[in-house]
DNA sequence: ATAAAACTATACAAATCTGTATAAAAATAC
DNA sequence: GTATTTTTATACAGATTTGTATAGTTTTAT
């Protein structure tokens, strides 16, 4: 991949979240990547285009971390499930943490039939399949459902971090994540 | 109040919801009102003022109608907090339901420095604050921690509900709050 | 060293944005 | 009915938006 194009989809993807997505222009990032606008439209076709890619990007990124961090804490399915909450809860306290950018993808681009919004609702989804498929390898009858009410809090949770900075919302969540996850019924054997 | 005033404020805030606040711009909204500029700018000094106008109707609005239901449900305060999901699922699954307005303020100003952002805070404490009063009459020990978990429940659904439509989120976030107001310790009396 | 590719610099088109100025028309008050 | 206020219609300034056209420069490959 050429630098150029990394820089570009590295700089986009700082000024969506600390600016939001309709407030930066594509001349402010090419201005902060040190570019021009002939090269940014060399490699992405439209401002859409580098949208969707610094989400799908960024959705990656993310699920990545989250999935090699779980699986080197543990082995076991219930075990892991049972750590969801502490890489939560490293990633949203993290200096860097600037939310997640499906969400306020979602929020910026609230019509239905927009590719943008439609990309944030599959990533909202994948993440949502993706803590059921835990939940279900550690045996709870309604894995769905009890991924339903993580992925609430989670999302959740970074709302209000994302509010206010420091406010220890997180440390409620991961309290209640555990109360949920202790009174969910498993599968009979 | 004037009517073309209240007429501007409500289609603002229709639009706002609908297509998101930057991409809303005073245009639309006058043409859909069916008045002019001028008028707009006679009433609001600038876009950010009916901005935040929009936001403080919508938010009282809000806490309006959850505070009267929740008086008209039930007087004895563990009541009440029991049946606060049973209107936020009402208010999120009605049809005109199109999100919490606060939320999505936030995710389109992001810069903690701005006006809005800050607006946006304030009112997602003030929610805070509200449910743990009620969390506090109702003998809670640490009403502030389930203020807070119910809180983010609530914006948890809200997200979910907003992405995709009739998703049934609600149910579980409901079922979750039953049981963690259930396993959270009351005060010694 | 020469040819090809990548990148920059700059200017511009066309649309859109907020906010204002000016003059005519409509509604209201007395 | 006349005067006053409110509202409209329209045009415009000035900034900003995405995207492109054109020409020159720098880097890379051979």
């Amino acid at each position: 991949m050429t630098p150029l194009r990394e820089k570009i989809l590295h700089v986009a993807t700082d000024l969506f979240q600390t600016r939001g997505i309709n407030s930066t222009g594509v001349d402010t990032i090419v201005a902060v990547a040190g570019t021009t606008k002939m090269t940014l439209y060399k490699y992405f076709r439209s401002k859409e285009d580098l949208i969707l890619e610094v989400m799908q990007k960024a959705h990656q990124d993310f699920q990545s971390w989250l999935n090699d961090n779980l699986n080197r804490s543990s082995k076991q399915p219930s075990e892991k499930i049972q750590n969801l909450f502490d890489f939560i809860e490293e990633w949203v306290t993290s200096p860097n943490f600037r939310g997640m950018a499906f969400i306020k993808a979602s929020a910026e681009f609230p019509n239905e039939e927009s590719p943008i919004h439609k990309l944030a609702a599959e990533q909202a989804k994948a993440l949502r399949i993706y803590i059921a498929s835990l939940a279900n390898e550690a045996g709870f009858a309604d894995a769905e459902g009890l991924s339903l009410q993580l992925s609430m809090l989670i999302e959740g949770a970074i709302q209000a971090e994302q509010m206010k900075r420091g406010s220890g919302a997180v440390k409620y969540a991961k309290k209640a994540a555990k109360i949920l996850i202790d009174s969910t019924p498993k599968k009979r054997t």
